[in-house]
DNA sequence: CGTTCAGTTGACCATGATCAAGAGTGGTGG
DNA sequence: CCACCACTCTTGATCATGGTCAACTGAACG
């Protein structure tokens, strides 16, 4: 169930939409914009199988990471086993743009499903962003809105009860996937297991299990398969106090 | 008890030293660096008092803020009261440099003391860091150290046991008060009540105060009249999983 | 088939929450 | 100058949310 240290594989090839997609919802790019963005993401993709590191803890990062495909996670260990996801990647996420200037990672990044990432070297990266104003404003408005959802984060487990945490957890996840395009409806692929669930809201896995049953008890929520559904996305929102932002 | 609203009052002047201090620890600064930071540094300087807020929550923030004097904390907070601490200000450190591409804030910043701060416009702060690629440089390092510690927050609350959380988190404020040379020997003002402390570890009042019994018995801590020793600063780092980051 | 992993359940426990009250301190206004 | 108020810290009694331990089911997979 651990994240297991893995040998990184190159491939060629492979192309990204979502990131546009999402880019665009907050300034309208060139064509020039897009090409250039779309050309640095051809750089060789890495894969990484189901619950492998993408990087560890302790390492140097010499890329920016652009998710295409599959969920990932970032999170931290304690010397006894404890462990904490500190966010989450979707396709169309970019991770910490700046990393360069540390000299070694303080988390680590596992992939949850299978991923392909585009792994873009600091240089290149910089100089896109350098050559590109309108881009380099868009690249630092999600990373603002990254930062953001770590502010929340750190509410959730810090303020919310069990329901509470979960249930937002659901909504912004739900949320951030249909800006992406990846709902249909009001139900989504969700591959996240119990296990994960628990690391993410700082619960146990038993009672993930026991809240996730309320859940499902009071039709919030249904989840099976891999498949997470809000048959009545206003009250789950309420319940949880959540607000898009 | 709560922050209050306050109307901003202006006054000129001041001069700061704790943040130069803290970007040579990144990289060594010329002397026109140097001049360049504190010249920005000489805008009309805003005071609050302790206990008001610098900003609030769905505001929009047109500052780049630099903290000169005194403590402000980062906070959120839910509909029905609850509040949590996200993070920390101390004499040295800066706000978000680029929140100028949000429409509104997603948390308020109230002060803890008395707070002097110089509020750098967004157009003036840009031109400084366009025109100086290592000040660039260091004030995007400084960015990825309190994104660091903003993830240790989040496993703090998630993962910590009571001691754990309030001992982690004394030592980290003491390790940034020292590279700010706002340390004598082992100890430090410390102006954090313990109600503070409980929205800043997720605890009750009640638990925090208990905790810090607990901590002082087992001698990891002195903390009377606003003043906090640590007589066993190893002891104490042990104990809580803490390490320099 | 046997193994592994995810989900589930039950019994019991502990950490931390809640409620309530009191002590000490400092500031303010009558 | 004194009375009052607000705030911080403290303590006790009781409660509840969520943790721990252990066992079992079913599906997936080689």
């Amino acid at each position: 169930m651990n994240f297991r240290r893995m040998v990184p594989r190159e491939e060629g090839g492979g192309l990204d939409n979502a990131l546009l997609r999402k880019l665009e919802l907050f300034c309208s790019l060139s064509a020039d914009d897009r090409t250039a963005l779309q050309q640095l993401l051809e750089q060789p993709h890495r894969r990484v199988t189901a619950r492998y590191d993408l990087i560890r803890e302790g390492e140097r990062n010499p890329f920016v990471y652009f998710f295409l495909d599959g969920w990932a996670a970032r999170y931290k260990t304690l010397a006894d086993g404890r462990r904490q996801i500190i966010s989450l990647f979707l396709p169309g996420d970019v991770c910490d743009a700046h990393s360069y200037l540390l000299r070694e990672m303080d988390h680590s990044i596992g992939a949850i499903t299978r991923l392909r990432v585009a792994a873009v070297p600091h240089a290149a990266y910089e100089e896109l962003v350098q050559n590109n104003g309108r881009l380099c404003q868009a690249m630092r408005w999600q990373e603002l809105v990254n930062m953001a959802v770590q502010r929340e984060w750190t509410l959730n487990v810090g303020q919310r009860t069990a329901m509470e945490r979960i249930g937002h957890f659901l909504c912004e996840t739900f949320y951030r996937l249909e800006m992406m395009g990846l709902t249909q409806g009001n139900s989504c692929d969700f591959p996240i297991v119990q296990n994960d669930l628990a690391d993410i809201s700082g619960l146990t896995p038993v009672h993930v299990n026991r809240t996730l049953q309320e859940l499902r008890r009071s039709g919030l929520i249904v989840l099976e398969n891999r498949r997470l559904t809000l048959p009545d996305r206003k009250r789950l929102e309420d319940a949880t106090m959540f607000t898009p932002n």
